[in-house]
DNA sequence: CGCTTTTGACCGGCGC
DNA sequence: GCGCCGGTCAAAAGCG
């Protein structure tokens, strides 16, 4: 990754969406790692090609990293990110029918802000309520759609927007994001980072929605 | 005992 | 062609 990342870029690149470039290193990621050539059949393929995977990153205030979703995660790596002092882990969903992975780093700027970057969809219920029972309801919001259709209850009319955050006060995440000298614009936090996304204008709930979802789950 | 987390090493892609 | 960087795996350790 680059120079592209960094809570600065970040707050520029909310609006519109992810490049491919960062892209690119998930469809690598799916099938690349570090595993000795002598145990091909451990699961990684290499002339699999690499599924593009739905992504969509959002950003939450919060002083905890891993944000209850209504899923399971395992941790299964931690690697520390150029631009950031704050490393950046990885998660995977601990069904084993489930592809879902998770990247979870705090905001450069902000460390307060907890960037999680969800990538593929869940194909199975969530397990409930896991670890003390909080659920990030927004970010469970997100993680329902992917396999659920449940009220759009915390979206903004932006349509591609939604914030995550433990206070109930939303806009002031939207501030928190805001570059205080620089060109301010309604600037939402979450990123949605899929195959071709429009880069001209701000995408319509349908199509960003329609970039996470597929249209027959979230159709009511 | 089983599951999760931690940590180091390795690989592949991209940029220069 | 080389180096950098991100992403993943696997073994070991820790915890419930």
């Amino acid at each position: 990754m680059n120079p592209g990342m960094s809570a600065a870029d970040l707050s520029n690149s909310i609006p519109s969406v992810s490049s491919s470039s960062s892209e690119d290193l998930t469809e690598k990621s799916t099938e690349s790692g570090g595993k000795p050539p002598e145990i091909p059949s451990k699961g990684r393929k290499k002339g699999q090609k690499r599924i593009r995977q739905p992504r969509f990153a959002f950003m939450t205030k919060s002083e905890i990293d891993h944000l209850e979703d209504g899923y399971r995660w395992r941790k299964y790596g931690q690697k520390a990110v150029k631009n950031s002092p704050f490393p950046r882990s990885y998660y995977r969903c601990t069904n084993s029918i489930c592809t879902v992975k998770k990247r979870v780093e705090r905001s450069s700027e902000d460390p307060t802000i907890v960037i999680t970057t969800y990538e593929g969809q869940h194909c199975h219920h969530t397990v409930g309520f896991p670890r003390g029972g909080f659920v990030n309801h927004e970010a469970a919001a997100f993680a329902g759609h992917m396999t659920h259709r449940i009220p759009p209850y915390n979206y903004y009319h932006q349509g591609s927007v939604q914030i995550t955050q433990e206070n109930p006060s939303v806009s002031q995440c939207r501030q928190e994001l805001t570059p205080p000298a620089e060109a301010r614009e309604p600037e939402p936090c979450v990123l949605l980072e899929g195959p071709e996304l429009p880069t001209t204008s701000l995408p319509t709930d349908e199509g960003l929605l329609g970039d996470i979802v597929p249209a027959g789950m979230r159709n009511g």
